[in-house]
DNA sequence: TGTACATCAGTGAACGCGCGTTCACTGATGTAC
DNA sequence: TGTACATCAGTGAACGCGCGTTCACTGATGTAC
């Protein structure tokens, strides 16, 4: 049953979307490419007619969601003014709705050990994942004039993607919320 | 072939251990049965004579590698002075030999993402290992008198694991070591 | 514009492989007398 | 202490299942005239 090209765009763009949200929430391994297909309303099959493997659909679907997040945080420190712009940042990174939802986050902290360990091209992604967001808190910090604006943005991302992680593994909500709080205030203190 | 119950204890250990190491490696799915018994000079039929199954050795393993990261951890405390103490034990985790070393090093940073979506002894396991991490860092903090300890460990163990995390995903020594370094720096900056 | 053919997105069965687990068996150890 | 039996750590084959991938087929779309 042949498609026309837009359909066959959107449904590509379908099967990316639902292994970009699938991937951060059960890990690459966790999930099937049947259960991928399912999800997005079709059989195992038609799957290479779209990617040429599981590990392409895992590079685009890590690429999208490291794109998600960063024009995510870029648009959390654009409406507020620059003063308080890593104050924003911070926040949004390490709300109580990121911890909740790997699915929709930051997909190094979702990913981030699964990564390490894959070797090609999703663990290409995810370097340049780190260096975009890097980039942001950098320029960022540099714009609010803070002294060593990239060192210091080092820094402030080791903080996030550990503060979610914690957020994540600790089993009470108390106990995560606290984490997330005191990492922010960790953050923001004398930067 | 049965065996000494003191050569049973050990075998039992070992196969421990060497989980221990491969898992923190290559990750928990990333390893067999068969493999590791094979790294343990064993063949894998007798694994079930020793654990119930894969999911109750990871257990093991997980706890095996959390106290040994905890007890390095304090060592490289109790080796300096108080005051010089918590440099110490961030000097000894951001240090260039852990980032390399996942398979030796701390299982939260190793498996963390993994640890998150594991839905039993293994998660439990994890979130002992940081409870007793941010014990020991909360109980330093203390000691040396730093106001908000508790609150203060929370970011000190984010930054800590973040950190590790992405020196190890990042593509050149040069961004790692810079990760590092810079992080310890924010660290100490803070306190 | 209409027609004939090629293309190809999607289907569902099947393949091959690896992995966790089970099982019958072996023979040295531990135990009961 | 010595002997007979039960135990059980370890072996290697086998099972069952899931998963990534392939393939023949379908029928609507796109294209060439």
């Amino acid at each position: 049953v042949k498609k026309t090209r837009e359909e066959t765009l959107q449904t590509r763009q379908r099967i990316i979307a639902v292994a970009s949200r699938d991937f951060r929430e059960k890990g690459i391994n966790g999930v099937g490419v049947a259960d991928l297909m399912q999800s997005a309303g079709l059989t195992h099959g038609g799957f290479y007619k779209h990617f040429d493997s599981k590990d392409a659909l895992a590079t685009e679907a890590c690429d999208a969601a490291l794109k998600d997040t960063l024009s995510e945080l870029k648009q959390s420190t654009n409406q507020v003014d620059d003063h308080e712009a890593m104050q924003a940042l911070v926040a949004a990174y390490l709300s109580r709705a990121h911890s909740l939802h790997p699915e929709q986050g930051c997909a190094i902290a979702a990913l981030g050990s699964e990564a390490i360990r894959s070797d090609g091209q999703v663990k290409k992604t995810m370097e340049m994942g780190v260096e975009n967001l890097l980039n942001l808190i950098h320029s960022q910090l540099a714009r609010q004039g803070v002294r060593d604006a990239e060192a210091k943005a080092h820094g402030v991302l080791s903080s996030l993607v550990g503060g979610l992680l914690l957020s994540r593994i600790v089993p009470t909500s108390i106990q995560s919320k606290a984490i997330l709080r005191d990492t922010k205030q960790f953050i923001l203190s004398k930067l």
